[in-house]
DNA sequence: TCTTTTTGTCAAATTATTTGACAAAGATAT
DNA sequence: ATATCTTTGTCAAATAATTTGACAAAAAGA
């Protein structure tokens, strides 16, 4: 039973990864014109070090491509669709500081992984742990302090 | 209270994003040459649809060069490293399983998250709701079904 | 219809990446 | 110590990927 590198849930849970334009094109399925777009009217930034160098988008302006998208499709207009996604920001860092603050994870010589959610807000001697099973069956339970 | 977009949800447990030689070294702290080598040695595998274009490391990729390099900078040598991080395969297929069941995610209208992460196993009445305030405080309560 | 918004296309210029060869450092065995 | 194998660094030429801006064209709104 071995605990998992700190690193890999912290890069996990952080995903401050940084992808192309093309990158970013192909995981949401919005073209680049529209990308190129939308980051000139301002709904989106880029990284870009200096001019003619290739620009990076971070998981948030995925998010936020995903989310515009989302009620463009829905035949919203994109100002008015850009609107809609933004009422809902901090939630993807709200889901992120969620993951982030898993206490442990380990991994029984089964296969089974444990995930230690943390305690209950009322029973602060019970913590929420995840058992995933190696078919990747997830069960929530409740298990007191050891 | 507003429901959040179910394909943000599912690219942020999926992430099947792709990220590039420089970015995996950039974000690993692992130099390009060290990838290419362990990818030579078959520890690490990279997407290249023809000969002289781009390499291209999925998320998992990323993980395992993360591990690789947790064991090595603990003084393993790079077999060794290798075989210990393998020892944790299917962890993080685990927790993006967790991740990826979440039933429901809602933004309430003062900017708390309410997060449902299904119910639990022996009192299947009862959900596990983590509440994340507006400043990522995160409480986990369970709540009855509604 | 006229105008504004939004997206597509294209080519030249620039930047980024790959590839392979070799050097060099580090580890291991004799 | 020496030789050998493993591992990482450096470099330059070839190739690929991206940016940029201009313009067209489609879609939406007035």
């Amino acid at each position: 039973m071995e605990e998992l590198a700190k690193e890999g849930r912290e890069a996990f849970a952080k995903m401050d990864i940084k992808i192309s334009l093309k990158e970013l094109s192909a995981t949401t399925g919005v073209s680049p014109s529209q990308i190129r777009y939308w980051e000139k009217k301002g709904y989106i930034k880029s990284i870009q070090q200096q001019k003619n160098q290739s620009h990076a988008y971070t998981i948030h302006t995925l998010m936020i491509v995903l989310g515009i998208n989302h009620f463009l499709k829905q035949g919203y207009t994109l100002s008015a669709a850009y609107e809609k996604q933004h009422a809902q920001r901090g939630v993807y860092r709200a889901l992120r500081s969620l993951y982030s603050r898993v206490e442990k994870v380990e991994r029984k010589d089964d296969g089974e992984v444990l995930v230690d959610l943390g305690r209950l807000a009322d029973q602060p001697a019970k913590h929420v742990v995840a058992q995933i099973s190696p078919d990747y069956q997830v069960q929530l339970t409740l298990k007191d302090e050891n």
